[in-house]
DNA sequence: CTGTCTGCAAACTTTTTGCATATAG
DNA sequence: CTATATGCAAAAAGTTTGCAGACAG
């Protein structure tokens, strides 16, 4: 699995960045987003961000958290992985997988060309292995845009 | 994607499965299992069941339904399925994998074997598709069993 | 009988929303 | 300037927990 610790972006790349993505770039969204560089395999959840980008801006709140890295996943800037406990935000958008330890929680990346690599590692006791394709459905493909989204909620990204 | 839809069990038989799976054979564990005979792809979230159960057994609490849930999933009767939205518990133990629609938030099974064809199936426009491996790493497998720190040189960082 | 399970209510965690103010472009 | 983003507070959504009484085995 592998670590995609890039090099920290300035601060005015960062923001060429986001406005590249159709985003403004307030002090916020430099901060939570520029958080990712710095960490191990670019994986954070909302509240680690939170506690961390509170450092250097105090004022934050967690609805600006929220809200920021909703709009950075939807502009393609973070990716989101579901799972038991909180979303994980990942700024590795390339596609590609993970491995998630029962034990402590922690989340490693897998590059599509070793998944079959992964499976029979003997440091890595994989018990369950579970595939989920995302898109549209038959139903949903032929219809229109006006169709009332039904029980389970829509799904955002 | 195929439909698990199984027959309804008896309330005797449920009873014994439960029972076989070291479970007490209470009135709300048959109710609740005996939901998801009746489903079209063996799909329930929590509050689908506590919805459904209730029309049986009105005194029904959410916190049982949370439970048993937890302790079916447990006793390998049920799976889990996470992902945006809430949790859905799956009647199908069987090792196998999931299609979710972006738009409308269904859920299908696909056999493991059946996976490439999904892929191409014209019908289901597939956008992305993601693999999680759930198991131990290298840190939480070692601890216990005191030996040295597995893998030197992990596939997975 | 006895240990497990249930119902209730309340707490908790994670995420979303409404609205007035601040700020990027 | 003006649309967009922020902060705050409150609420929603999903899940867990503590406890007294009920019930399976």
């Amino acid at each position: 699995m592998s670590s995609s610790s890039s090099t920290p972006l300035s601060d005015v790349a960062l923001a060429q960045l986001l406005r590249a993505h159709g985003l403004r770039a307030t002090a916020q969204r430099r901060a939570i987003y520029g958080l990712f560089a710095g960490t191990e395999n670019g994986h954070l959840s909302a509240e680690e961000v939170f506690q961390q980008a509170r450092e250097e801006l105090p004022e934050l709140s967690r609805a600006t958290v929220y809200n920021a890295l909703g709009e950075l996943a939807e502009a393609g800037l973070l990716g989101v992985v579901e799972g038991p406990g909180p979303r994980q935000f990942d700024a590795n958008v390339a596609p590609h997988h993970h491995f998630r330890c029962g034990r402590c929680g922690a989340l490693y990346d897998i590059e599509p060309e070793h998944i079959e690599l992964a499976l029979r590692d003997p440091g890595y006791e994989v018990e369950r292995a579970h595939v989920l394709l995302e898109g549209l459905c038959p139903k949903c493909a032929g219809v229109g845009s006006d169709v009332a989204p039904p029980r389970p909620r829509p799904v955002v990204s």
